[in-house]
DNA sequence: TTACGTGCAAAGCATTTGCCTCCCT
DNA sequence: AGGGAGGCAAATGCTTTGCACGTAA
């Protein structure tokens, strides 16, 4: 059994690409991180213990994990973007319009089932993804309860 | 039975905002476009027919019809973000990761069921999702085995 | 008539890029 | 030793905002 960290370490060593320090640390944190963070909060969580490190390293080594198939970029406008290095494969998040937490979510259809009937319904050849659901969490519906009372 | 550009038309007026040429241009438009487009591509087709339109009128009347209901925002980093405003209830869609190509899709769980299931599993109140697959579309799929071929 | 809506230009963010330096392998 | 990687700062692209003017109701 091996950790999220070692697996992406070794993917990246076994590729041939450099573990710098700041690879390390990035990896670290992502591979643990529950909360789909943005490239701001990596980078705030990076440089409490590792201060030479800067946004532009964060972001180009988001791109190099997503190239490689080890971290799932979800494109939003207002706030950046979310990442997930901790579950590549499939699967549904909610998402709290309040305070903008992002969680994974299970749900019935068997996750790659969604993807096989979007091949069967249209022209396209589909391989990955993207199904979300928003609302509140618990703690904001307690919040606008206790605002609207 | 009405058109879906007298519905949005309607709900306008009832709620009290103005009808100016510049609203109902862009209402007009995005009414029967299927392309999901982005803002510049509304903004360049009702600047073809009404050159007195700008781009921050375009974001204004997006954020207006946002907020009455009337057309659903799918935010993207890059490209800019996308938008509906021909069906607003819960549907799926399908990208081209090729030609960036956006299209309704029909997926045998009830669209509504979706929410209900992410409702029943997980703690938030949810109100609504986004589900989207990726891939390439016919004719991307084309030209990807020619330039391999 | 007047409050709402428009248009322009500037500002605001997130992200990307260029370029030089550094250091992992 | 050499080339991949990091850091800084400038540039880019989408979106928002402030303000003066115009116009629908």
């Amino acid at each position: 059994m091996t950790t999220r960290y070692e697996d992406i370490e070794t993917t990246l060593r076994e590729r041939g690409f450099r573990m710098t320090p700041q690879r390390l640390a990035i990896v670290r944190i992502i591979a643990e991180d529950v909360r789909h963070p943005t490239v701001d909060q990596v980078f705030e969580t990076v440089h409490e213990t590792f201060p030479t490190t800067s946004r532009a390293t964060v972001y180009k080594t988001f791109e190099l994990l997503k190239d490689i198939g080890e971290l799932l970029e979800f494109e939003f406008s207002e706030g950046g973007n979310r990442y997930d290095a901790k579950r590549v494969g499939p699967h549904a998040h909610v998402l709290c319009d309040g305070c903008g937490r992002m969680e994974d979510l299970e749900i019935d259809a068997a996750d790659g089932s969604l993807v096989a009937q979007a091949n069967a319904n249209s022209s396209f050849h589909v391989t990955r993804q993207r199904v979300e659901f928003y609302g509140l969490c618990a703690k904001c519906q307690v919040q606008e309860s206790a605002a609207a009372g």
